[in-house]
DNA sequence: ACAAGCGTACTATTTGATTTAATACACCCA
DNA sequence: TGGGTGTATTAAATCAAATAGTACGCTTGT
C-alpha cells in the first residue's frame, strides 16, 4: 500500500512520532487490517523525503507495541488485533488520556453534557476518516 | 500561596510546560481564583530546584494566554476568568483534543458508550482534585 | 530617599533528542 | 545468485530545553 500521508518537518512532534501516529490511526480505523504490508523502510523514506533511519525507528516502536510484526527479510505487516495491554495498563492509559483531554478543554467553557454530546458526535467522524476504498 | 507540586525532570514534557499544566489545572478546578498571587519566580524556582528562567517562561506563556496577569513590580496574579478564545478557536481546540483522546484510547478496546460513561465519571474526580482547603 | 522584593531581558553555555548520513550485515525468495 | 527486505552501527549536524549569571525597571514599606 502507498500509505498516503505527509509529515510536517517543522512540527514540534518528531517525524518518527508523526509516522507512528498515522499508521496507528489507520490501523485503529480499519484502513489497515491484519496482514497488510507496510511500505518498505526505504520506500516510505523516499516518499516522505526523510531518512530511512527515521522510518525504521517508527516501525521499530510500532513493532515493540505489538501493532505490527516484522518478518525478517520479508517486510513489516499489520499484526492480528489482540489485547495489547493489561487491565491495569488500560485503566492507566484511559486515566491519562481523560485528564489530558480535560486539561485541554477546561478553558473552552463547554458544559460537561455538551462536551459529551460533541465527543459522541465526533467519534464516527474520527472513525470514518481515511475510509477503506 | 505555596502551590504544592513537584516536577519530573526526566520527563519528555518540558519543565516549563509541567509548571504551566499544574497552574492551569489549579485555575480550572478553582484551587486558584481571581486575584490570587502566584509564587514569585525565584521562590517557585527554588522550591522546584529549577532555574528561575524556566519558571519565568511558564509565567510568560500563561500571561500571554490571559490566564494570569503580571503587575510589574508586584507579582503575577490569577486573571479574571473571561472568554479567552473565539468560537472558531474553541472549535479548533476541541477538535484537536478529541482526536488526540481518540488516538490515545483507540487501542484500549473500550466501547464508545462505556468510554463516555467513564469520561463522565472521571470529570468530578478531575474537578475535585486539589480542592480548595 | 532608600532598600527589598518583584517581573523581565539578555547573553552564553551545556545537555540531550532528533535527524541525517553512510555503511554494513542477515534474511527471504524468485 | 541477486534484488529486496529489516536491522545495527557510527558519526555528524541541528535544535530546543535548561542552566547560569547579570542587569534593569517597577512597586511597596520604612
Amino acid at each position: 500500500m502507498s500509505l498516503q500521508f505527509d509529515i510536517t518537518p517543522g512540527s514540534p512532534e518528531p517525524i518518527y512520532e508523526q509516522i507512528e501516529g498515522h499508521i496507528r490511526r489507520q490501523i485503529a480505523t480499519g484502513s489497515l487490517v491484519e496482514g497488510d504490508q507496510l511500505p518498505p523502510v526505504r520506500t516510505l523514506a523516499e516518499q516522505l523525503t526523510v531518512n530511512p533511519n527515521t522510518v525504521a525507528r517508527a516501525y521499530a516502536e510500532l513493532t515493540a507495541e505489538g501493532l505490527v510484526e516484522s518478518r525478517t527479510g520479508r517486510g513489516v505487516f499489520v499484526a492480528p488485533r489482540r489485547q495489547i495491554f493489561s487491565e491495569e495498563e488500560r485503566n492507566r492509559r484511559f486515566h491519562r488520556a481523560a485528564w489530558r483531554f480535560f486539561d485541554e478543554t477546561a478553558f473552552l467553557d463547554i458544559p460537561v453534557p455538551e462536551m459529551v454530546r460533541r465527543l459522541e458526535a465526533a467519534w464516527p467522524d474520527y472513525f470514518r476518516k481515511t475510509p477503506t476504498p
